[in-house]
DNA sequence: CATAATCAGTGGTAACGTTCACAAATGAAC
DNA sequence: GTTCATTTGTGAACGTTACCACTGATTATG
């Protein structure tokens, strides 16, 4: 909880440098440039070097960055030197998906429970996740020590489960519905919302088309659609 | 391709407004205020009223929005009045999700065609859609006239993926790998990075659970993260 | 050691996005 | 028809994000 103001924008671009990092890393690279990375990543390089400055000099003139300090400096940012566990709510195409998705290649996160109603999953193990009755979510919530989860659950039981959640603790929620749930202060949505990206994009390639000048990020993800609180 | 310039922040949204139009449209209403709106998308109501504005003065003072017309005008704007096919590119996990996953469900929007390279993949069909050797990518492309396309690869052929679809004539990909492809002037990407959008949830709640003033938008949809030529 | 090339950090600014706050228009009540 | 309650549309203010352009530190070269 150190550095206070890291701009929202920044912290969204974070995962991409640190992801780069250890790329540049395991192909024994030393150094980089914030001209080097920006072509990778396709973020403008003064973008790059002001979101580093958030968190003070990493780099030095005339050299550039030195990729494992670097990489091991976002690493510790990106909470990455410890596991993270998460929690599965709703196991049906997506979330099952979501458990072969190999969140932990590279990554020290990884899916730990699955919730669900439909009894033939109850008691069951996919791809060594337990999956539990939601009955027993706030519960599991609370054992395991789990404070982020992903919700993949029919529309219609989106809030509930998401009030769920809430009470067992969670305070952050990766929301593939296509509801827009509301939270207590504290709790943090993330909307990962398909069809609505689909759309956007068929729109842009519709109306956007013939406007050339135009490269950039986000998103926003876009995708990118963050609220927190209610 | 009427208007001019439809702010980015305002296009993405519009397919979540759109749907709960839909919503209110099915639930037998038949007029709705920005205020109502705005509770139920979780943007703010001025935020609505400018976006709409951008299209023209499409409600009426003192009386809101006629629920009906609104959703046949944003219908329109969404190209949801046709049927828009989706090429899929890998067809694993994730891809066959996506497939499982209802895109056409209160959409217009269908895959009509999978890619892939696996052998036992090729010439099956999966929930309706024929399954093709990526080597007929850039021919169906053309003879089904499909000028979108969903990334589903494995990283290290994403670029080369992204080059056939380009030759293949598409105008917007869904990227889902890390990768940051790409792409020549014209050519509207938009990266949908789960990892990414886990770890910067992670973030989040690391670095901002006690600044409490903190409820907007997208995301930075973030997830949000779309860009436009090179 | 001197000169050239590289490249981070940052002040300034422009572009973009959100929100306030209010006038004008409309519908509802009586 | 007058009054009251609503609610849009928008000018203006504000906040956020991105990018240019330059200074000065550092490395590389000969």
């Amino acid at each position: 909880m150190a550095e206070k103001k890291i701009p929202k924008a920044t912290a969204r671009r974070l995962p991409l440098y640190y992801r780069y990092l250890r790329f540049l890393y395991e192909a024994g690279k030393e150094r980089v440039s914030s001209a080097k990375l920006s072509e990778a990543v396709k973020v403008d390089s003064a973008t790059i070097r002001r979101d580093f400055s958030y968190f003070g000099a990493l780099g030095k003139r005339g050299y550039g960055y030195d990729v494992e300090s670097l990489m091991n400096f976002f690493s510790k940012k990106l909470n990455q030197d410890r596991l993270t566990n998460v929690a599965l709510v709703g196991v049906g195409n997506l979330g099952q998906a979501l458990l072969n998705y190999n969140f932990r290649r590279n990554n020290n996160i990884r899916i730990s429970a699955g919730f669900d109603v439909h009894e033939d999953l109850i008691g069951t193990i996919h791809q060594g996740v337990p999956i539990y009755h939601v009955d027993e979510l706030i519960e599991q919530l609370d054992m395991q020590q789990i404070d982020v989860a992903i919700l993949t659950v029919p529309s219609d039981i989106a809030q509930e489960m998401t009030d769920k959640l809430v009470e067992g603790g969670a305070k952050g929620i990766m929301n593939f519905t296509p509801i827009r749930v509301t939270v207590p202060k504290g709790v943090r949505v993330h909307n990962v919302d398909l069809t609505n990206e689909l759309q956007t994009l068929i729109y842009f390639i519709n109306y956007y088309q013939d406007f050339a000048d135009d490269s950039e990020e986000e998103a926003d993800n876009p995708l990118d659609d963050l609220f927190y609180n209610d």
